[in-house]
RNA sequence: GCCGCCAUAGCUCAGUUGGUUAGAGCACCAGAUUGUGGAUCUGGGGGUCCCCCGUUCGAGCCGGGGUGGCGGUACCA
């Protein structure tokens, strides 16, 4: 026999789980077309060669990618994002001449990754992107960083609770340049910089510095090797990273936190600093763009935020990245904060398109992680995921089973009515019959015994009110309980679905 | 992947230097109540003590290996 065992990382979801879902993924759905943008669904299968081989550590090639061979003996892989696939979808599309540029589409889906699972991270999860395909201009960038953060306003998070930070890969290499890292030799050390960098947020400068220099040790006693960089270059990499300090908060009389951001002076800060690197020079004014373009549409300086330290992932962004992140004070049952890490994040991808043909194609685009956004929803209590569960259908029971017939025919007439109900299907009696109501979550029973039936009637209970009522008297003895029948009537039984429909209108309160 | 901690009933957990038949609370089921979800009382069902190997007269407890979970770290397309 074997165990009904379920895969580590693999999770799956009840009725309460999908309809936030549901819900959640609608706004985010209005916000995308009404930004123009065109619902798209590609494979979840695609050849593992086309997918490509983005992995920044090349030591495991396909490692974290679920693949298995075709019977033409070509591999294929799940998908693990869902931008290689719109990539290879698109340059599809352009062979055969059918897609017009630029292409803005929008993509829900499940996704799959190969790796250790941990809480609130699965080998198979959601992602919801949104790209442009085909617009070379930063007008796209600006636009994707706009729309993320009417998203995240959709699903019910204020504005000055979230911020969409921008920063670009340009400044990233150009800095690196600057302070004598470029060239090949150098590239695996420029790495290690990258990475140390977007740990900022977790680490600390202090943290950084030491994997700057050389290396840090866990709380467990494990130790991270460091890049083993001289001091001078430490310090000028983290005076890079404060030039808008991260994390700055600022609090009014009401108590109120915002960030403090001023993106036009932070970019001429990072001019004055790194402008000496010409690639550099140019991903600033690419951001100074930006940040005109955001704010000229009434985007605030701390809602669409140049933010230095934002890396983003290493291998296929070319341009501007983003990273949405929610600002949030909340604990988890053991009274810990808990920090929620970036809901949603993309960047420009030129090269991407590109692989499979013979012009460059520019491309940007973002993702939300679908299910991490939806924990955050209920950790800030927003109404689309929050109130309370939803009620369970109208339970007929079944007091004679010869009469089942009799039962359905009541099913049926409250179907007819547009009332969600059911027959009790099992076996048990009338007692098990009640709990099982209860635990349906059911507005109402309702029961024909043979005394109902020979009157023509049948007893409507209000399960609801039911319950309130012998709350209230639980002094009574049990006998005294059963015999009051809280919150039942006795109708004829042509009066059903108006009785019914009046419990129901009592409930929804 | 690496480091650390943990694993006993459906859940939360006790379990003495290794020693009878492994317990509690909650939950579940039944009866008190021959037709009523709560409360109360009474009773009941539930255990591969994560798995395998070893040490021992004897292992839930000790040792080794494995699996799973949690925390950190790495990676995160």
């Amino acid at each position: 026999m074997p165990a009904p065992g379920r895969p580590r990382g693999l999770a799956f979801r009840g009725p309460a789980d999908l309809a936030a879902t549901r819900r959640m993924i609608e706004r985010i759905r209005e916000v995308y077309e009404l930004y123009g943008f065109e619902a798209l669904e590609t494979p979840f299968v695609e050849y593992t060669e086309t997918l490509g081989k983005f992995l920044p550590d090349l030591d495991r090639p396909n490692e974290g990618v679920f693949s298995f061979p075709d019977d033409d003996e070509q591999w294929l892989s799940l998908r693990y994002d869902l931008t290689a696939p719109l990539a290879r979808h698109v340059a599809a599309r352009l062979d055969e001449q059918s897609l017009t540029l630029p292409y803005r589409s929008y993509r829900a889906g499940w996704v799959f990754r190969n790796e250790k699972p941990g809480p609130g991270r699965f080998r198979q999860f959601m992602q919801f992107d949104a790209d442009t395909v085909g617009a070379a201009s930063v007008a796209a960038d600006a636009e994707i960083c706009m729309m993320a953060a009417d998203t995240l306003e959709a699903v019910g998070i204020p504005r000055g609770r979230y911020v969409v930070k921008v920063n670009n890969r340009k400044i990233l290499d150009g800095v690196m340049e600057a302070i004598g890292l470029g060239g090949e030799d150098n590239a695996a050390r420029r790495l290690t910089v990258l990475r140390a960098i977007d740990k900022l947020d977790r680490l600390g400068p202090e943290g950084v510095r030491q994997l700057l220099g050389e290396g840090r040790k866990d709380e467990s006693g494990d130790v991270t090797k460091g890049a083993n960089l001289p001091a001078g270059q430490i310090d000028r990499i983290i005076r890079y990273t404060e030039v808008n300090p991260p994390g700055r908060l600022t609090e009014d009389r009401g108590g109120h936190k915002t960030f403090t951001a001023d993106n036009l002076a932070v970019a001429d800060q990072l001019l004055d600093e790194f402008g000496e690197s010409e690639l550099a020079a140019q991903g600033i004014e690419e951001l100074r763009s930006i940040a005109k373009l955001t704010k000229a549409a009434g985007y605030e300086d701390h809602v669409i935020r140049i933010d230095p330290s934002v890396v983003r992932g290493l291998e296929y962004y070319t341009g501007p990245v983003y990273e949405a992140e929610l600002i949030l004070q909340t604990t988890n049952d053991q009274g810990q904060p808990v920090r929620f890490g970036s809901v949603a994040g993309g960047g420009r991808y030129d090269g991407l398109v590109g692989r499979f043909r013979p012009e460059a194609v520019p491309a940007t685009g973002f993702s939300i992680g679908v299910s991490r956004l939806l924990s955050a929803l209920e950790a800030i209590g927003s109404p689309i995921v929050a109130g309370d569960e939803e009620p369970g259908p109208v339970v007929v029971m079944v007091m004679d089973r010869e009469r089942v017939a009799d039962y359905q025919r009541m099913v049926a007439g409250l179907r007819r009515a547009g009332i969600r109900s059911e027959l009790y299907l099992g076996s048990a009696g009338m007692k098990p019959q009640m709990k099982y109501a209860d635990r349906r979550r059911a507005p109402c029973v309702v029961i024909q015994g043979s005394n109902e039936k020979a009157d023509g009637t049948v007893q409507v209970k209000d399960l609801r009110a039911g319950a309130e009522q012998a709350r209230q008297e639980t002094a009574a003895s049990n006998a005294a309980y059963r015999a009051a029948r809280f919150a039942q009537v006795t109708i004829p039984e042509g009066q059903l679905v108006d009785a019914v429909r009046e419990i129901l209108a009592r409930t929804a309160d």
